[in-house]
DNA sequence: TATGAAAGTTAGACTAACCTAACAAATATA
DNA sequence: TATATTTGTTAGGTTAGTCTAACTTTCATA
C-alpha cells in the first residue's frame, strides 16, 4: 500500500517523464520543484520509494520509474482523470475547477470504485482537457502532438487539448467559447510575432498571441 | 482547516452521542475503542481538539462535542452518507460495501463538490441503510424509531432503516430480499424467544430471530 | 468506608513527512 | 584545466499521530 505522498512522487516523475519526450529520467531539484518541497525532502524520499523498487536512484543520479513504479504512477493518473472527467461533465464544474479536487479524490483506495466509475462514464479516452485517460490495463490513449502555432494559413483544425493548464489560460478559453472539440481556422500568421489572427467556430476573425498558440494541441 | 484523523475523532463522538440517546458525553476508553486505536492516543487528541475549542474535556471527565464541532462532525457525516448514496445508486455498490469507500471520501476538502454532489443525487434524505443525511444547514431528516421486535401480530410495516450495519447483517438481508421501503408483515411472535414469524412482501412467511428483529428499524 | 477494578493520564519512544544549514559532487565556463 | 555555479546529500530538528509501560484517579461494592 502506497501513502499519499508516495503515490504524488510517483505521478509527479511520470509526468516529468512525458514532458523530457526521450528524456525520461528527472533529477531531484526538478522533482523537489514540482512537488512543491525542498530537495533535501525529495532526496529521502527518492531512497524510500528506491527501497520499495519504485524507482532507481543512486546518489547524484538521474531519476527513473521502474516498471512497478510506472504501473503504479499510472493508475494514479487514471484516477486524477476519470475524477475530472466526473467532475466536469457530471457535477457541472468548470474546466478551471476539476484539478484542485482530483488532487484528493485520485488518492481514494478502491479498485472497485475506478472501474464503476469509468463505467458510469461511458469510458471516455480523454479527460476535460483533453489529455488521455489511461485504461484498467495501463494503455494509454495517443494524442494530437500539433500546436496551433504550427498550422499554416488557411488550414482549419479542431482544439484537442491544452498544453498549458492553468487557471488563467483556462478562464480565457472559456471566454472565448473554445473548448475540447472547437473548430478553428487559421486566416493568417503574422511572421513579426508569430501571432495568428484565427476565426473560432463562424465567429468574427480575432488575434492571439503566439504564447497562445503554442498552449493550444489541434487535430487536423 | 481540520486534518483526517482530527475530522474522524469528531465524527466517533457524534455518533457516539446519536448512540446514547440523552447521555451526548463519552469517555477517552469508548473513543479509543470505536477508532480502534489506544486510550493514550485518543487522551492525546482530545486535548488537541480542547486547544481548537472542538470539544469540552476535562482531565477524568466525560468528553462533549461544542457547537464547532458538533457543526463540524455534522459536515462530516453530511459527506459520508452523500457519497454512500452515489456509491449505491449510481456506481452499483452493494449495501455493505459502501460504507469502507465513503470512510475516505468523507474527508475530501470541497465545499462545492458536497453541495454539487447533493444536487445530482436529487436531494436525498437518506442514505442506503436508511440513516438520515444532513442538510447543508445542518438540519438532520427525522427517522424512525421502531424496532421490528416492537410490533404486534397481524401489523404491516416498512423497513425504514438497518440498525446493525455488519457486512454479515447487510448481507443476509440482502439474501431476504429486504431493503429500506420493503413492506413486513408480523404473522406471529413467539413470547419463548422472542423470534418472529413474519412475511417479506408477498412471500411465504418465514421465522427471524429476536436479534434480527432487534436490528431494523420500520415505520407503521 | 476501604479497597480493588476500571477508566484515564503521563512519559518516553517511534515513523512519516517535512524543514534548515552545512557540506559534497558534478557541471559549465572563463 | 581551474574555478564558480548548480545540483544533490547529510545531519539534525519539528510535528502529527501512533504505541507501550507505568502511574493516578474515580467508582463500585464488599
Ligand atoms: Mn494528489
Ligand atoms: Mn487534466
Ligand atoms: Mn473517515
Ligand atoms: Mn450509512
Amino acid at each position: 500500500m502506497l501513502s499519499y505522498t508516495e503515490e504524488n512522487y510517483l505521478k509527479a516523475l511520470l509526468k516529468l517523464s512525458f514532458q523530457n519526450e526521450e528524456r525520461p529520467e528527472a533529477g531531484t531539484n526538478e522533482m523537489a520543484a514540482y512537488l512543491g518541497v525542498k530537495p533535501a525532502t525529495a532526496t529521502d524520499m527518492l531512497k524510500k520509494l528506491k527501497e520499495k523498487d519504485l524507482v532507481t536512484y543512486k546518489k547524484y543520479g538521474k531519476i527513473l520509474l521502474t516498471e512497478s513504479g510506472k504501473k503504479n504512477g499510472i493508475a494514479i493518473l487514471r484516477k486524477h482523470r476519470l475524477w475530472e472527467t466526473f467532475l466536469y461533465e457530471k457535477l457541472d464544474f468548470s474546466w478551471d475547477e476539476v484539478h484542485e479536487v482530483a488532487e484528493q479524490l485520485e488518492h481514494i483506495q478502491s479498485a472497485k470504485l475506478v472501474d464503476k466509475l469509468e463505467e458510469f462514464l461511458g469510458f471516455p479516452e480523454f479527460d476535460p482537457h483533453g489529455d488521455p485517460i489511461p485504461k484498467a490495463n495501463g494503455e494509454i490513449p495517443a494524442t494530437a502532438k500539433t500546436l496551433l502555432s504550427e498550422m499554416k494559413a488557411g488550414q482549419t483544425c479542431k482544439v484537442a487539448a491544452v498544453k498549458d493548464t492553468s487557471t488563467l489560460f483556462l478562464q480565457y478559453l472559456e471566454k472565448l467559447h473554445i473548448t475540447i472539440g472547437t473548430t478553428l481556422k487559421v486566416i493568417e500568421v503574422i511572421a513579426f510575432d508569430g501571432s495568428l489572427s484565427i476565426q473560432i467556430e463562424n465567429e468574427e476573425p480575432r488575434s492571439i498571441s503566439m504564447k497562445f498558440a503554442e498552449s493550444l494541441f489541434v487535430q487536423s
